[in-house]
RNA sequence: GCCGACAUAGCUCAGAUGGUAGAGCAGUUGAUUUGUAAUCAUCAGGUCAGGGGUUCGAUUCCUCUUGUCGGCACCA
């Protein structure tokens, strides 16, 4: 007698071992059908699995998010049969699921083109259609790899090889098709029916760059139809809210084949880069960070001793002049010790914040390049906290105050954070490292702050914190760092009077909130589709006119405005206020304040917003006043 | 950097088996003086990314370069 525990509690009895199926059928027939694996004690199993003692069994459905993986999987194994099929020299390698979807690396003499991808696409529904079982069976290691040695398939024989010896691996079969695969799968094939290829790429075979390029098909996979579709709404959503896109929309800045990776800022992008730097800098003066600025390009030698040279040599951009060798900064820390090696420190003088709105540049590869994201000249809210191990807790926690309080007032409500601590490569003693450490994550502690840890992922110097946004759409942006360095002090030679008059070097904490403007500016973009809350908003409010009649008023509201601190325009244009409303709300302008003859009779404006509220008329001094304190709010934008 | 796709007017896009290109919007000029998301007309606008080749002829075919896009790799 074996006895089922079902997820409720119940118990049911059977006199020999069941499957999966069997039990779900038990169940009821629509159980049965909807079936795509059990839980079984906690572990996944296909349908097939017989149980054949007491357990616990959870029989999964496409409800369950194991069951969309599944889905996922089956489907991207579904694809390699489909490629087998349609081009049988090509070879299988890996398919695993990944967000929304899954992956399939692919050997083949020739690259795939589109067209092969709608083929591949429409053989998939066809071989679904089909509805053939998947079936699951064991083999010894080495009998595994001589089986798919004889098929040709040499990748999926690699693979199999760093199994180690003497361990069973499974196989699934659907119709002609068997592959490598751990599983569990659906029960057959025609489980899988909303499904799209997405897009064709090259990958690296194992992920690494010295190996051959594989030829890698993108798809997705859904359990019902509506989430399919809401999946290609959300990508076209997506898309609407690319910052490039946006920024020629908006008006903000452009890019261009004479200087790659760096950006033209346009007077609309720069408002806002202004309105983020302003901020900034209240915040440092705010923190006691005092501002510097230094040298764009330095000496060779100066990067030799800081170790960039040698470690980054290949990304840095050079200049030469009069027989001496330059190379354009990547960074600000350099700098920033040789103001404080420039005369005497004092103990008494730590911990000293210094801030530069630094311009850097790093030759980053071509490839890699992307919008605002990826650029090779940045420029970083940067800061060095000169410091002493003692004052590193202290320094680190008022850091992570600042930042929560600059992403908060972004619109930034959720945050994820991570502790990196020592690498197997690394330099100073464990006890070093216990402190540093334990100082990061007592700050993180003190702030309330839940974090992980990322081991090994630290500097070879020392432990860092990042600090990863999500923004509107839920994507993942990592911002913030601060990072605690030793290294860089001792070798550029900084050093300070300690209190019992001996020489002493200083700690070093690296940090940045923003991290890239450039970057921070294109997330900005996408977070808020570029509808701008009041206070980064490019133009703030437009005044329009009905007809030439009230130009002269509308442009004494203009200059009312602006003198209030405002940014306003106004739009006198001999056109329908119905073409002007239309353009400027495209234009995303916060506030269109319209007057004819009425409100220019009572002195007052139409206020409206871009998304087509009308908030009445009001007089010009309580528009400057529900501004002003949107504005010192930071208040989020209304959609 | 690697794989693939792409590059036509300021923008969004169409187009020709090889015979030097077209629309909408934007711009110009004019008419219209308009009440909450597009008034009408007019004119102008392009070495079809750049170099080389094939050809009687190339924007179209081939090739190289540059850049962009999607991935991969990289990201102090």
């Amino acid at each position: 007698m074996i006895n089922i525990t079902l997820p409720d509690g119940s118990v049911r009895n059977f006199p020999q071992p069941v499957s999966v199926a069997e039990v779900a059928a038990s169940i009821g027939a629509g159980l049965a059908k909807a079936a795509l694996a059990g839980r079984v004690d906690g572990a996944l199993v296909d349908t097939s699995y017989r149980i054949e003692q007491d357990a616990q069994l959870a029989i999964i459905t496409d409800r369950d998010v194991a069951g969309l993986d599944m889905i996922r999987h089956s489907t991207a194994h579904l694809l390699a049969y489909a490629v087998k099929e349609l081009y049988p020299e090509a070879q299988v390698t890996i398919g695993p699921v990944i967000e929304d979807g899954f992956f399939y690396d692919f050997s083949y003499k020739r690259p795939f083109t589109p067209e092969d991808l709608q083929a591949m696409e429409k053989k998939m529904a066809e071989l679904a259609k089909r509805d053939m079982p998947v079936t699951r069976k064991v083999l010894p290691r080495d009998e595994a790899v001589a089986y798919f040695k004889s098929l040709g398939e040499h990748y999926k024989a690699e693979i199999i090889a760093s199994i180690p010896a003497g361990e069973d691996v499974s196989l699934y079969a659907e119709g002609e098709f068997t592959d490598l695969c751990r599983g569990p799968h659906v029960p057959s094939t025609g489980k899988l029916k909303h499904f799209k290829l997405m897009k064709l790429a090259g990958a690296y075979w194992r992920g690494d760059h010295r190996n051959e390029m594989l030829q890698r098909v993108y798809g997705t996979a859904w359990a019902k139809k509506e989430d399919l579709d809401a999946y290609l709404y959300r990508l076209e959503e997506a898309e609407k809210r690319d910052h490039r896109k946006l920024a020629k929309q908006l008006n903000l800045f452009h890019m261009q084949d004479e200087a790659t990776g760096m950006v033209f800022w346009h007077p609309n992008g720069w408002v806002i880069w202004q309105q983020i730097e302003q901020y900034m800098r209240e915040k440092f003066v705010a923190h006691g960070y005092e501002e510097v600025r230094t040298p764009t390009i330095m000496d060779r030698s100066m990067w030799e001793k800081s170790g960039h040279w040698e470690n980054y040599r290949d990304n840095m951009f050079t200049t030469a002049s009069e027989n001496r060798e330059y190379a354009v900064k990547p960074m600000n820390c350099p700098g920033h010790v040789q103001i404080f090696n420039h005369g005497l420190r004092s103990y008494r003088d730590l911990p000293l914040r210094m801030a530069e709105f630094g311009s850097c540049h790093r030759n980053e590869p071509s490839g890699s390049l992307h919008g605002l994201m990826r650029v090779r000249g940045f420029t970083q809210d940067d800061a060095h906290i000169f410091c002493t191990e003692d004052q590193v807790q202290v320094e680190v926690s008022d850091f992570i105050v600042m930042l929560q309080a600059v992403y908060a007032d972004f619109g930034f409500n959720d945050m994820l954070v991570k502790l990196s601590t020592r690498p197997e490569k690394r330099i100073g003693s464990d006890a070093d490292w216990d402190k540093a450490e334990a100082a990061l994550a007592a700050a993180l502690n003190q702030n309330k702050l839940a974090f992980d840890y990322l081991p090994g992922e630290g500097a070879f110097y020392g432990p860092k914190i990042e600090f990863t946004l999500k923004d509107s759409l839920g994507r993942l942006w990592q911002c913030g760092t601060i990072q605690l360095d030793p290294n860089l002090p001792e070798r550029l030679g900084a050093e300070y009077v300690a209190e019992d008059n001996t020489r002493k070097t200083p700690l070093m904490l690296h940090r940045a909130i923003v991290g890239s403007m450039e970057r921070f500016i294109g997330i900005l973009i996408e977070h808020h589709a570029g509808t701008f809350p009041l206070w980064l908003a490019p133009v703030q409010a437009v005044v329009l006119n009905i007809t030439d009649h009230q130009a002269k008023y509308a442009g004494q509201i203009r200059d009312a405005l602006r003198a209030a601190g405002l940014r306003v325009t106004a739009d006198l244009r001999n056109e329908k206020i119905t073409y002007k409303i239309r353009e400027h709300s495209l234009q995303k302008l916060p506030y269109q304040l319209i007057v004819g003859d009425k409100e220019m009779a009572a002195g007052i404006v139409a206020v409206r917003t871009r998304s087509g509220q009308d908030l009445g008329q009001m007089a010009v001094a309580d528009l400057v006043a529900k501004l002003q304190n949107e504005v010192t709010q930071r208040k989020p934008s209304e959609e």
